[in-house]
DNA sequence: TTATTTTTCGGAAACGTTTCCGAAAACTAT
DNA sequence: ATAGTTTTCGGAAACGTTTCCGAAAAATAA
């Protein structure tokens, strides 16, 4: 696995290294014909410069980071995939690391990214993410960053996220304008700001329809689907069930599906279910799944693009935010028929 | 974002930078209480040293590339997960790529990887992947290379693949003993050996039980649902429906299964649907889809392993092929009633 | 032609490490 | 104390590039 260097080169041309260098290099002092030689002779040989050399006197490596708490469900892939096809025209490459959900991995998974020398990094906290000062301390070295999706709000890093509150409110005001007022919301995690303002919107749709709320009718689940189905189990055995769920996401909206079609309950006479962030899986199932679509793809571009900016104005750069709206795409599991 | 450096912790502290290097790299030969002294001051000014100079230097980077030719369907996202899992525990970051089936940005995506001096790579082909002089040219340098689920014959590296052949056939059996003949088998892509591996097991299962086998019952249709979704418009409009479909994978099957729905046909008494590669999906739709688990989560172990004793044991590693078994899932679609 | 400017190139320092080699310092044995 | 070992450390080369600086070569002007 020996690799052909610079020296080899130069020494079989009988010339310097640095005008193997400037050959790759396209400096403007160099012959043209000298060029064409070195070249030539490094195309034979095998030459190409070791990135990892580069990387030491250069600065750019085109290599972008981008840190996903988890890529299971279709979600962030696809924000990925918008990502990519933005960063592919300018010549980068995407490197992906993927957290597991746990804080401790998504730390290791960023640093692995700052060892790389990775121009910059986008990043979707996971669920765990509290403490955030290892990325303080990036935007203090003004590493450029872009946050999406699950944020932080004490972080100023320029950030691309959804119109959660609006969205959140619409959804529920959907299930409260056919009559169903009894709704549990099942909540993610607190210190994500996602979570917060989804729980803010189902709240307000309350207050904006003069509903009373209680604190038991919100339920912080996670974002997955088996979290989902154990409190919906746990509340059909104490009889607490609600005449309708809205749900964080589309995961643990699938749980509570499962849950009730499996207790018998029908859906959505009995209980109406709406999910939120639309996966492949909401049209497909049994009942179809209300839920509110996003748009992931131009999230990613959006993303993208911002990190971009900070990229290539090197300069200090004032975060910005950009928000995304979506839409509801009602189907059966939330209209009574 | 300046980076300090060996240099200045050596001055710090009036000694060498042997003498700090040592200290980081758990040398013998340095006192102990000098070592300690090395460390705090470290600390203090906030040093680490620089992983890119030391790729230059040492060998080992403890990273390793995973290259995917897509990550929608969670099947690779879990693949990786099970190998992040053996990956972790010595120590070891993964960093993903994705080629969204295209063979260009698969070579791109292995190049950069290549570049950042990983320590061996873990590949699943694009649909596209006919050409796989590359990967050649590494297995010739002796890199640490293991193809896992989509693979191709000619090259000699270890691989981990489903039993597809197997469990292809059995999957057909289990519509044939139902005395459901006529099948149509959706296939996937002419290069990549797990289609072809399927497709045989298709075929041989129409062998054992004596059944003529045309032509036209077998018809190439990617990975995608899209793709199924034309093919199943078009034998509808030529009036060819069969009475049972056996598909290469997931999404093949649930778009065959959408437009059935969608044009009035009952499954699986009008048609028989069976998938392969089960996704989550597949519990959950309306019918249930019956399909082929694979144990994702053992193959990314197993990839992991493979890898790992070629690089641990970095004399030359004979190739070998790990082979893992599966479950047929059995459920409404694929069982007359 | 000679003097001047421009182009082209080689040498060497720099990027931030590790590691080999040998010298200084600290021990041990006589 | 002296000689011989062992431990600890500093200097310098090496990893493979880029880039600055100045010198040689070529081209232009006088």
């Amino acid at each position: 696995m020996r690799h052909v260097t610079i020296k080899d080169v130069a020494k079989a041309l009988n010339c310097s290294i640095s005008t193997v260098s400037r050959a790759f290099n396209d400096k403007y002092d160099i012959r043209q014909d000298t060029r064409e030689r070195v070249m030539k002779m490094a195309k034979k040989m095998g030459y190409s410069p070791n990135p990892i050399a580069q990387k030491l006197t250069k600065k750019q490596t085109f290599n972008i980071g981008v840190v996903v708490p988890e890529f299971i469900n279709s979600f962030f892939p696809e924000v990925i995939i918008g990502m990519q096809e933005v960063f592919m025209k300018k010549g980068y490459q995407v490197l992906i690391m993927q957290s597991n959900e746990n804080h401790e991995m998504e730390l290791r998974n960023l640093k692995t990214l700052v060892d790389n020398f990775v121009d910059g990094i986008i990043i979707s906290l996971t669920k765990e993410s509290e403490n955030t000062d290892f990325l303080s301390e990036l935007v203090g070295k003004e590493y450029p960053l872009v946050l999406f999706n699950r944020t932080n709000e004490s972080l100023s890093i320029s950030k691309v996220v959804f119109d959660d509150y609006k969205w959140s409110m619409f959804a529920t005001e959907h299930l409260i304008e056919q009559g169903i007022k009894d709704l549990i919301y099942l909540r993610g995690p607190k210190h994500s700001t996602l979570s917060e303002n989804r729980c803010d919107g189902f709240r307000d749709a309350h207050r904006k329809h003069k509903l009373p709320i209680s604190k038991d009718k919100i339920i912080e689940v996670g974002f997955l689907r088996k979290n989902s189905i154990e409190v919906v189990e746990k509340l059909i055995i104490e009889d607490k069930l609600p005449k309708g769920f809205v749900c964080v996401n589309d995961p643990t909206a699938i749980g509570v599906i499962e849950v009730l079609k499996r207790n018998g309950y029908k859906i959505p006479n009995d209980v109406a279910v709406i999910g939120f962030t639309e996966t492949p899986m909401a049209s497909l199932m049994d009942p179809p799944l209300s839920s509110v679509v996003q748009p992931c793809f131009q999230m990613g571009e959006v993303a993208a693009e911002l990190l971009l900016k900070q990229i290539e104005l090197n300069t200090f750069n004032i975060p910005e935010t950009v928000v995304l709206s979506g839409k509801l795409n009602i189907r059966e599991s939330s209209v009574l028929k």
